[in-house]
DNA sequence: TTTCTTTGTCACGTATTTGTCACCGGTTCA
DNA sequence: TGAACCGGTGACAAATACGTGACAAAGAAA
């Protein structure tokens, strides 16, 4: 279980990143906005502790993109009495809120509610497909019960992002974009990173069994069901 | 199990002594923050209740002055609706509050439920990971039963942290945030802190047994199952 | 003050990681 | 058939990340 900790206050987020900690989570600290959607998107958490009051970006709004595209639970700090701040959280998709001050005891009992409520709906957030494993901090893959792969930072990135749309075919521009961001990259540097990426987890890279390519698409993880 | 009392009204005082002397714990009293402190340095006990308002010096200062060495768990007393005083006290790092008015018996559940927190902290993360153990106040380390090695101040912060999160890698980033501060520091420090550190408390410091570097993340230590 | 400890700054060597490029074989399509 | 394109591959260069030692600055102790 991975938790994201957004908030500018960086003693309670301790605090916070304490208490979670006990309960076994690993924890990413965020402590503005725009970093926070950031440590989201290359993180894929299982749960996301969301401050209101944030630097660059309000949590409303990171919490508003992040439902764009994700059902992930999201707990709200609000201050307490704004009830106004509570009723917006809880349109934008929130799922639950808790007015400051808490106890950190508090704070681990909504976790768990809200996680054991989204537990079953909410596909795992997936740190293996088919025989590949993906290491907590994504530096490390493993095959079967093999040993661990070290990988490099765009590696690591590259198969993340596979892995998450693990049985879809992505396209190149799709992962070059994740990868080195917009009009950061291009084929050739994908090609080689896909090559490099293939040498380490493909047990013969000729015939790759892993990572499939779709010409004139991109490529593709293939997943537990194709 | 030893506990410290701090508050000025001796009668409170007394109350909380006998109900926790009849729990079986030794009791030591102070009446103020400056002496509070001392006492707690000179009888390193397991347990502090803390009033926020103090002579000389308040709860806060003391349980501040207090969390820069130590993690003994602090419960503080504030008076009853002064929210603010609690977030306070939390971000500050106390682990439990209890307002005013209490029943003795609601101090002694809450005692029992903070000591028992901090007990299962020891086991998996705090003073000792693997054959690395840390001194309560986290300027000595030792390995196996060697010697104490002495550390300095911001080593102690940096293996402390380290050992709240042994096994986990901590970012580069995260660790600079916790040991200077926010803005307070760059790689280049850091680099030198773990140099340092490794010059002390690894065997072959060129070939690291304890803190492994991932490189392009951070650093972690090593935790008792990886 | 002097002296010692601790921390910050810098530069260098090395290893790793990433980017660039050229070449090859296969496929498509006129 | 052959030109154009695409993806896989290897070689190499550029950039970056780390570890390390030397030394300066800051602060504490004597």
């Amino acid at each position: 279980m991975r938790a994201l900790i957004v908030d500018d206050d960086r003693v309670l987020a301790d605090i916070v990143a304490f208490a979670l900690r006990r309960e076994g989570f690993e924890i990413v600290l965020a402590h503005d906005g725009t970093s926070g959607l950031q440590r989201w998107e290359e993180e894929n958490p299982d749960l996301i502790i969301l401050d209101v009051n944030l630097p660059k970006m309000d949590g409303f709004e990171v919490c508003r993109r992040i439902r764009e595209r994700s059902t992930t639970p999201i707990i709200m700090l609000t201050v307490r009495g704004e009830d106004d701040d509570i009723v917006r959280g809880l349109e934008i998709g929130a799922d639950d809120y808790i007015p400051k001050p808490f106890s950190p005891r508090q704070l681990v009992a909504r976790a768990f509610a809200v996680l054991r409520r989204a537990g079953q709906m909410a596909a795992p957030s997936p740190q293996q497909v088919g025989d590949l494993q993906l290491g907590s901090n994504r530096r490390e893959a493993r095959i079967g019960d093999g040993e661990p792969i070290p990988l490099t930072p765009l590696e690591g990135k590259l198969l993340t992002y596979l892995m998450i749309n693990a049985g879809q075919v992505l396209t190149a521009d799709a992962l070059i974009d994740h990868v080195w961001g917009p009009r950061g990259g291009d084929r050739d540097m994908l090609r080689q990173l896909v090559h490099r990426l293939r040498d380490k987890i493909e047990p013969d890279p000729g015939n790759p069994t892993h990572i499939k390519t779709v010409p004139g698409l991109g490529y593709g993880l293939i997943g537990n069901n194709d």
